[in-house]
DNA sequence: AGTACCACCTGACGGC
DNA sequence: TGCCGTCAGGTGGTAC
């Protein structure tokens, strides 16, 4: 589940429940998913400390401890977030367990464990050693036209690149180029500055819209592509039955009569 | 620079 | 019922 509209509801669901607390224990139940930090290294970094505030570049959170450092924190392709007192409301596929002073528990989920956690000193040096882009909800129009024009290649996969852009991934994707009225194939190189500008303008409100919603997709826009996409579904718009393709190895599902290659 | 393929993982689903 | 292939909202490495 988690893109970018997923990972903000996490980070409003931290705010709302988990800052200021003091941390009394770490559990990690799979060294797997920590990707540039130990157990122990991890247990110092949290233990009595609190979360003090919440950060989001892409698809990444960071939460800022007030000892210092900042919990990174993906998700991959299956990933999510409680908050929750009693012990026997843990949740399947937990794989770190944060237990605060108060009694409470935030749970990180992770069931396919292609999510990572990590420590960082500062976001702005992790995101520049992951190459990460420009965060999708705060790039403006000049600095998306700009990171767009002159390159070759397909229009879903640019989208979807997290050293252009970061915040985008397969579904959300397919909702923008959906009502940006463009083939997912469509070629980098043939749109003109405006058409970029048109596609910055429709990411921006589909990722208002869908954040607002929490990224529940069943309460999006009836003229939204998402809640129709799957094998069987219409395209909201004309009707038109919804069509898959692969494109740069991933799943693609589009309106071939809405959706203009160029 | 762009693309293809593989690997990392678990679980749900459809076909036989 | 059980086994098997396929697929899933992500990313990183390698090779061409």
């Amino acid at each position: 589940m988690p893109e970018l509209p997923d990972v903000e509801r996490f980070r409003t669901a931290i705010n709302s429940n988990a800052l200021h607390k003091k941390i009394k224990s770490v559990q990690v139940s799979e060294k797997r998913v920590l990707d540039n930090v130990s157990e122990p290294k991890l247990k110092r970094a949290l233990k009595g400390a609190a979360f003090e505030k919440t950060r989001r570049h892409g698809k990444y959170l960071f939460l800022q401890l007030d000892k210092g450092g900042f919990l990174v924190l993906h998700f991959g392709m299956t990933g999510d977030i409680r908050y929750y007192k009693s012990d026997s409301d843990r949740p399947e596929h937990t794989r770190m367990l944060i237990e605060f002073a108060n009694g409470y528990r935030l749970a990180w989920i992770n069931m396919r464990l292609l999510g990572r956690i990590n420590v960082a000193r500062e976001p702005a040096a992790f995101v520049r050693a992951r190459d990460l882009g420009p965060d999708a909800m705060q790039i403006g129009r000049e600095q998306f036209r700009e990171a767009f024009s002159g390159r070759n290649g397909k229009l879903k996969p640019a989208l979807m690149n997290q050293s252009i852009l970061a915040g985008l991934g397969n579904i959300y994707t397919d909702e923008i180029l959906f009502q940006s009225g463009w083939h997912p194939e469509s070629l980098l190189k043939r749109f003109k500055p405006a058409e970029l500008d048109a596609i910055h303008g429709v990411m921006k409100r589909v990722l208002r819209v869908t954040v607002r919603r929490l990224g529940r997709i069943e309460e999006f826009p009836r003229t939204y592509l998402l809640p129709h996409r799957d094998k069987e579904g219409a395209c909201p718009r004309c009707g038109s039955a919804i069509r898959r393709i692969k494109v740069g190895q991933r799943t693609s599902y589009f309106c071939p009569q809405c959706q203009k290659k160029r």
